[in-house]
DNA sequence: AAGGTCAGTTCAGAAAATAAACTTAAGTGA
DNA sequence: TCACTTAAGTTTATTTTCTGAACTGACCTT
């Protein structure tokens, strides 16, 4: 299967991943949401090639997470900045950032902080419930898939 | 630069872009918290080739995100378990799968109803402020990166 | 007029992904 | 016993993608 294909699909993180689902794409989405907004400043922080700075940047145009707008005519000078949809992911790579703290070694030293601008402290993100507004522990989740009935083992036709 | 050489990365962005940074992690992950433990069920789910699912699985064991345990010793099999750094990822995968169906056309017709065992409600993962409490908005953040000092240009030394 | 910035494109070689076939070890059924 | 199936991979040949480096072109500074 192709990474292209993955658009198909019905589910929605295999349909995230057709769109964000590259390091260097996440990594752009990164320092966009940090205020970048310049092609060589991505590609400067990124330290990849500038053939895959411009082909991930036209694709997150492309899926609309980017637009790219002329800032300056002669010679034509664009920049990049976040869609609604793209500002909407910053809560995932907070949570992303987060995980890393926690369970990977060697982030200490690097903490990106985060001040909650309306009450004004240094935050972490916490998944809480839409319903009952408590925080969500990792196994507190229980996963109803809507296929679920066509397939699962333990179903027994008469 | 290299998918390896980000390990060595100090942004806790691009070290979980190390462990997680792959589609094909990222979906066996999906399985695995949704309960899947063999390798032959975790082919099948994702459609992609067999050396890839056993490259991925063998990346998330040795980052401690998996654990291989045998099953069975005639002929010898194995099956793959989370970890707690692992069944941590859950938060980061509801977010991202919220993400989708909110702003990716087309994923209204596949939704996995996620239940807050606690509570017994299907939910939404909403961010809240570890300090106020209240749910974060897109905008709402602010980012202090540690190393802004040394390079902001709005900064001007007296 | 030489050098620098910005935003890319092009290119050849290197690395990675792909589908399909093969392996090993056992169990199933006729 | 022979053929088929399940499980968990490995191997292989081909295709695709990535990489670093050079190049382009329009402008700006000194």
């Amino acid at each position: 299967m192709r990474w292209s294909e993955l658009e198909t699909e019905p589910c929605p993180v295999a349909r995230a991943m057709s769109v964000i689902g590259d390091r260097w794409t996440v990594l752009l989405l990164r320092d966009a949401l940090r205020g970048v907004t310049r092609f060589e400043e991505f590609h400067r922080r990124l330290g990849c090639s500038r053939a895959i700075v411009s082909e991930r940047l036209a694709h997150l145009v492309e899926r609309s997470i980017l637009v790219r707008e002329p800032y300056e005519l002669h010679p034509p000078r664009h920049d990049y900045r976040l869609t609604e949809s793209g500002r909407a992911l910053g809560p995932l790579l907070m949570t992303m950032s987060n995980w890393a703290e926690t369970w990977l070694p060697g982030t200490s030293a690097y903490r990106v902080r985060r001040i909650h601008k309306t009450c004004g402290h240094a935050f972490q993100p916490v998944i809480q419930c839409s319903e009952c507004g408590e925080p969500v522990a990792p196994g507190d989740v229980e996963h109803v898939d809507p296929r679920a009935r066509l397939r699962t083992p333990a179903q027994k036709p008469a």
